[in-house]
DNA sequence: CGGTATCCTTTGCGATACTG
DNA sequence: CAGTATCGCAAAGGATACCG
């Protein structure tokens, strides 16, 4: 298997292929643009991500933590209290992201303008 | 249903969710990365793309056409020739995918260190 | 290019061990 | 009893590939 060292998207077995598909998976980017002002409990992410289910924000989270974007802190107690935070590389690649949805947010009206055919296509 | 006159993608039902999803979906990041230089041809984006099928790819650009964010021209020729090109907001967008895929590529040695455990994980 | 088979993602339920 | 943070499992649904 190939070394990369800088990284390319374009080929399959690239490590950073993986890293943007967790990223701009169907929630991890909502769940790091969350994350990006504040440190949040579970429960904090469920409610402000709407209809994200219980399974999916616990998955999202394991796999994102797992490529270290995100710190998971575990307070031990009982009831169960944990939150979760962005780590520095978290925080460079949340603000990315956020700077994506947030052009997407802001222009929403030119971009619907675009789409006169009310085509409901669905992908991912 | 709500009128989303500025976008909310922590909503489920806000077409902002949408798009941001077309364009951080599997495919839709990286052909709008691809065409975010050039105008390319169905059998140019293909190649560019590695592991991309062709089914894949027909669907992902008719989802990005119907968003507004390429634009398909057909010359009407036989053998068949069409390329596909970014319009305005298309290259808006772009810019933004590039910049999270390209700080992740150029931080991947970092980002790879933060991940001992080399653990599979599967997202998407 | 369409139709089907397969794979993967996603969901919903149940369980856990306590507290207000 | 509701809330808290997960996980395993079974089932459903959507994405993708493999054909012809």
């Amino acid at each position: 298997m190939r070394n990369f060292s800088r990284g390319d998207v374009f080929a399959a077995a690239c490590p950073s292929r993986q890293i943007l598909q967790h990223v701009t998976s169907r929630w991890g980017g909502l769940v790091l643009i969350a994350l990006r002002e504040e440190t949040l409990r579970f429960a904090q992410l469920r409610r402000r991500i709407d209809g994200i289910s219980e399974r999916m924000l616990a998955q999202t989270l394991q796999v994102l933590e797992g490529d270290g974007l995100i710190l998971r802190k575990d307070y031990g107690e009982v009831p169960p209290r944990v939150d979760y935070t962005l780590t520095p590389a978290g925080r460079e690649i949340s603000a990315r992201v956020f700077a994506l949805s947030d052009w997407i947010e802001k222009n929403l009206p030119e971009l619907l303008a675009l789409t006169p055919d009310a085509a409901p296509q669905t992908v991912q």
